[in-house]
DNA sequence: TTAAAACATGTAATAAATTACATGATTAAA
DNA sequence: TTTAATCATGTAATTTATTACATGTTTTAA
């Protein structure tokens, strides 16, 4: 029952790796994380106010410059052992994947259909370049073989999202191969 | 800016193959549909009143057995047009699939973290029962060749989401291997 | 025959997520 | 030097989604 409301944890997760400001939080879900969960800045800053509150992170003020004052938040150990238990335990809840694309291709009830073509193709553009920016990530984040030991899990989601990017796209272009010809 | 509020769109494609009460398509999610989006009775039922109170749908009543009264809704000409309104135009946007697993990954620093076998095993079998679903359900949804020519799109998804989950089995088993020895 | 499962429809309360509103500082580029 | 982009933090309003509450019928299996 502890085990809802998933953003505090990644918050957690990300702060047990270094001290983070609600700014930087966010900016963690345009990269790899984004892949895998979401959330805007109005979800983080009074989500990182609870867990003060409830004592698993603390915050110290830093100045940029003369007067732009940040708050660099820090995981405490109560919310490190928060963290662990969340990752120890299982997780059996295999949730929905929202795909609008696949949705609108469930009610196309022929491959004859004249949109197919302009929708497959759409799709294929996109998701094509996202698996080219995937691709460039992996070399920029891990240019060595070694940095993958050091952050395991970051290489493990990137490689995952590479790959799940790679059979879609392969899916997208087998399907386009094999529409009648118009 | 039309295009939000997807739930009313998938209640208007499943309207359109055929008239359903807010049942079935409550139902209708815990198959295919339900890979791609979820929803459950409490959101369908109050979208079905706006959805009538728009002009996009109507119901009649019928009766099973001596005093159940069943809403069966059915699209109209005007909600037709709102779905391929919906249908036609394009896809731009990518939602992130949320994966808490994948999360939980992430905050794992090395390959050496005893939690990580127990952790890939358990999605693997989860995975590997959900695929070895979707392989069935092709095969009672599409014993003939035939099949696939008259609902191609259902045929697509239910394609598709095999592919999917066949890909996800094959990381996790790779990934396993890969794992240093304890 | 009776009890459980499935059918059937709704609302209320809560939680989560998105979009909009609101403000200001610092840095990099034109 | 000024202006645009980015940094930085918050709240409010709205929408979307989940869980809980609430009730009753019909069918299937023990």
């Amino acid at each position: 029952m502890a085990q809802k409301n998933k953003l505090q944890f990644i918050i957690l997760g990300l702060l047990n790796q270094q001290p983070l400001t609600g700014y930087d939080l966010t900016k963690a879900f345009d990269n790899e994380i984004g892949e895998f969960w979401q959330a805007q800045h109005s979800q983080i800053y009074p989500q990182l106010k609870r867990l003060e509150e409830q004592g698993y992170v603390t915050h110290e003020i830093t100045l940029s410059g003369e007067k732009l004052e940040k708050k660099l938040y820090h995981i405490t150990t109560s919310g490190s052992e928060l963290l662990h238990g969340w990752i120890s335990v299982g997780t059996p809840d295999l949730t929905a994947t929202k795909d609008e694309f696949i949705l609108k291709l469930y009610f196309i009830q022929t491959n004859h259909d004249p949109r197919l073509t302009a929708m497959l193709n759409e799709q294929f553009q996109l998701h094509s370049d996202k698996l080219a920016h995937l691709q460039e990530r992996l070399i920029t984040v891990f240019p060595k073989q070694t940095g993958a030991k050091q952050h395991y899990g970051h290489y493990l989601i990137l490689q995952h999202a590479i790959g799940r990017e790679t059979y879609y796209v392969n899916w997208l272009k087998t399907t386009l191969q094999e529409l009648p010809a118009n």
